[in-house]
DNA sequence: TTTATAGTTTTAAATTTATCAAACAATGAG
DNA sequence: CTCATTGTTTGATAAATTTAAAACTATAAA
């Protein structure tokens, strides 16, 4: 039974531990994954309700993590949920949110 | 496809989250499912190096959360993880942490 | 070019969380 | 009873996190 494991595993999971755990992420995240393409962030303001300002430094935050990834078109930007990489470690995890 | 849940569940799950957000209680959660069976406070203590006071407040913050119980024996306590509570709402979580 | 829109960054303040020393219970041992 | 042990609570501090206003960047539209 081995207790220790790599670090940066560790952390990935912590940070995803982390971004989990305030109620404004949690709900982005589980609304990317329900509606299972990517969103627009003012189609996310609509749905979740937040400051702009504060809705930037959540999916900066996902993003840093690696939890989303995010594309620019024109004055647009499209987030896209790495249902892939979260399935990698926690599989079954997004669907039980 | 229903955005919306129950509100006592999700507060349950993004407890979870948090209680895992945070190094010391991760390690402590982590070493309870492997190790398999209720542990001393002392026995604890030795694995993760963490001061008695902010031991007895992880330990705390878990037990409030639903995550753990405490049983005293004499002037020792053992604590037991929730393994069930937490499969319920997340199965297959724990083996991955 | 000018103006409006979409989103980011900065900054400051408020809130929450983590840490540890010290005082405190409660139990067992001598 | 007295002392040592195990763990909790309190209180004070430090550190991290969240929030939102304001200034800013970049692009589209008029």
């Amino acid at each position: 039974m081995d207790i220790k494991q790599s670090t940066d595993a560790t952390a990935f999971k912590q940070r995803i531990f982390f971004a989990l755990s305030e109620p404004g992420r949690y709900t982005i995240v589980r609304m990317l994954y329900h509606v299972g393409h990517e969103m627009g962030c003012n189609e996310l303001n609509q749905h979740v309700e937040i400051d702009k300002s504060t809705m930037s430094y959540h999916l900066r935050t996902l993003r840093e993590i690696g939890m989303i990834t995010t594309r620019t078109q024109g004055r647009q930007k499209f987030v896209t949920l790495n249902t892939d990489k979260i399935e990698a470690v926690f599989p079954g995890l997004l669907e039980r949110l």
